[in-house]
Formats: C-alpha cells, sequence, structure tokens
DNA sequence: AAGCCGGGGAC
DNA sequence: GTCCCAGGCTT
C-alpha cells in the first residue's frame, strides 16, 4: 500500500467520531470549518453544537444580528470569523437564494473562506478534488517527505499545496482529506507523535533520519506588544455604563468598559488624576475600588489590565457609550478579560 | 511579505 | 514560558 491509502486505512479504524462527518450539507460544513480555524476540536465542539441549533439554516443565520452572532461566539477569539460569517450568510442568502454553494471557485469567493476552507467545505459536500492543506497536513508532509521548506513562506506554501494536490486521491477527496487531517491531529502530533505505532514510519523520513522536533520548518516569531488598559466602572447598581469598541484595534464590535490607555501601569491615585481622565470625569477621579492587574495573553499582544471603580460620572457620554441595565448585560459580547472583570459584580 | 486577529491546552 | 491549534484578512 501507498503512503495515502496506509493513512486512509489507519482513520477507518482510529477515526474519532465527530457531528461535522456526518454530513454533507455545505452549510453545516461550513459552520464547523469557520469555527474550527486555528481552533481545536475540544475547543470548537460545544460552539458548533450552539450554532446549529440557533441556526439551523444559512436562512436562519442571515437574518441574525451581528450583536446576536458575535454573543454566541464569545469565547472563541478570532471574532472577525464570526463577523465574516452573518455577511457570508446574507450573501449566500440573496445571491445564492439561501442554497450554500459547493464549489471551490464560488466558496473561495466568500468572506472567511481562504483556500484551505474552500478545500474542505467542496470536498467535504460534493467529494470534489480539492486538497486541504492545515497545519495537519504541512507537519505530515514536512516529515515524512522530509522537507525543510518553511511552511510559512509563500514558496513554502505553493510547495506544499502542490504536493498534497499530486498526492489526492481524487476518486475519494472527502476521505482523503479527512484521513490526512486526523492522522495529523491523533497520530502525528507536533510533539510526542506517535511513531512507534505509526502505519508510514517506515518510510517517514523525518522518522529514520530522528528529525520529528526538527519539522516542520516555521519562519519567525511574532512580536509581542504590551499594552496598559485601565477601565473604569460606573454603576448604580441598576446600570453600568459600557462600551462598544470600534472595528479597528482587537475585540472589534465587542463590548468593554469606558478606558485609558497608558504607557505603563500606573499607581491609583497617579491616574486619577490623569488629564486625559480628568478630562473625562470633569475632575478628579474618586476611586472607591481597584482591582490587581490582570495579564491577559493575547497572540499578538501582552495586556495588563486593572478596574478601578470610581463614584464619578462623565460629563459627556462618548457616542460608543451607553448605560445598560444589569439584566441586559448577558446580551452583550464580552471579551474574555472583561467577562472576568465583571462576572462576579453583575452574577454574569 | 509582513502584520494583525483570541483563547486555550499540552509540555 | 513556548508552541500550536481543521486560517484568513489587511496593508
Amino acid at each position: 500500500m501507498n503512503f495515502t491509502d496506509e493513512l486512509v486505512q489507519w482513520y477507518l479504524a482510529n477515526k474519532r467520531d465527530l457531528p461535522w462527518r456526518n454530513t454533507t450539507d455545505a452549510y453545516t460544513i461550513w459552520l464547523s470549518e469557520i469555527i474550527l480555524q486555528q481552533t481545536r476540536v475540544e475547543q470548537g465542539l460545544p460552539y458548533f453544537n450552539r450554532f446549529v441549533e440557533k441556526y439551523p439554516t444559512v436562512s436562519d443565520f442571515a437574518a441574525a444580528h451581528e450583536d446576536e452572532v458575535l454573543k454566541l461566539w464569545q469565547g472563541l477569539g478570532y471574532y472577525s470569523r464570526g463577523r465574516n460569517m452573518l455577511k457570508t450568510a446574507q450573501l449566500v442568502q440573496q445571491m445564492y437564494n439561501g442554497v450554500f454553494p459547493e464549489s471551490y471557485d464560488d466558496l473561495i469567493k466568500l468572506k472567511g473562506i481562504g483556500e484551505y476552507t474552500a478545500a474542505a467545505i467542496s470536498s467535504f459536500s460534493s467529494n470534489e478534488a480539492r486538497a486541504v492543506v492545515d497545519g495537519n497536513v504541512y507537519r505530515v508532509l514536512a516529515r515524512y517527505f522530509g522537507i525543510y521548506e518553511a511552511i510559512n513562506s509563500s514558496t513554502g506554501k505553493k510547495t506544499f499545496q502542490s504536493l498534497a494536490t499530486n498526492l489526492l486521491n481524487k476518486q475519494n477527496a472527502a476521505l482523503h482529506n479527512q484521513a490526512m487531517m486526523e492522522f495529523g491531529a491523533m497520530l502525528c502530533k507536533p510533539k510526542n507523535p506517535g511513531c512507534g505505532i505509526c502505519p508510514v514510519n517506515v518510510g517517514c523520513a523525518a522518522f529514520l533520519n530522528n528529525a520529528t522536533t526538527a519539522l516542520p520548518v516555521k519562519l519567525k516569531t511574532v512580536k509581542v506588544r504590551e499594552r496598559f488598559f485601565n477601565y473604569f466602572l460606573v454603576t448604580d447598581g441598576n446600570t453600568v455604563l459600557m462600551n462598544k469598541r470600534g472595528d479597528k484595534d482587537i475585540w472589534a464590535n465587542m463590548y468593554d468598559l469606558p478606558m485609558v490607555e497608558t504607557p505603563e501601569m500606573l499607581p491609583a491615585h497617579e491616574l486619577a488624576k490623569l488629564p486625559e481622565v480628568t478630562a473625562m470625569f470633569g475632575n478628579e477621579l474618586n476611586i472607591t475600588e481597584d482591582t490587581s492587574v490582570i495579564k491577559h495573553i493575547l497572540t499578538h499582544q501582552r495586556l495588563f489590565v486593572r478596574m478601578v471603580k470610581t463614584t464619578n460620572t462623565p460629563l459627556i457620554l462618548k457616542e460608543n457609550w451607553a448605560f445598560i441595565p444589569v439584566d441586559s448585560l448577558h446580551e452583550l459580547a464580552l471579551p474574555k478579560v472583561i467577562f472576568i472583570l465583571i462576572k462576579n459584580i453583575f452574577n454574569l
């Protein structure tokens, strides 16, 4: 048996039972694929189930409001996925009359669908002969064929996509793709791969050369920026002043609190006198509580976040500010760290 | 081509 | 701490 046939045999004997594998409905598969971008199966699974229940068809999804989608997406990260899904659902409703496209060429044009996702949806829904290349496939191919080209260079991407396409079983694209990814996720793992029980170890360049830890090769480490967020809790117990974020920075269109960003974390008494703060509240801030600083890690940023409670109220409400009834707080999509800051105060 | 976009789990 | 996850969009 050749390499890919071995992996298919391994897959049939070892595959997990995952809900999106029991359908060929392009809409349902699309839901799963977007949710699973840069996301582990175990983390995405409960979100998939909630989305399928709330939006059984793409028409149901298209009728949703963005706040509602982001709320359902809360905690999953990379929120542009949720925002793009709504746009795509609305476009499919209008342009395709609610019938989700199945062809790669149609799918690749949609917001939030790139090469990987178009290949995944087209092959899983209609068995179109398109090879998926995700993180798992990069790793499996780099190791088995001993490819030291960086998987995140533009030439490397072409090399791996070309190799994956050549290897594709064009009669059984769906099964082939599932097998490649599941093998990478379950056995040919980033750390401690199961080489001892691997069905293709005798042909694996990395195994034979003791190079599994060196492959795949990936370029550069991301630069991490440090930021200091000072949030203000303005509440009378019945309502709380919330801010809807813009669409440029992190957590686009989600909700947090009024805040100032500082170049470093200041003691409360210095924060209270900051010109930016006194301008906002009319005079020196009266701080009644100050949380300990929470360190919150994102891919490109290390956030240091604190929240101060104040008896002051702002002079004027900025455009994106509103006093929200505490009873309605649970409807707002909150970034993880905001949820942590206020969950105990308002019983969220 | 490089930078940006979350949160969590394994080690 | 570091790495990476069924990646894609913007500049």
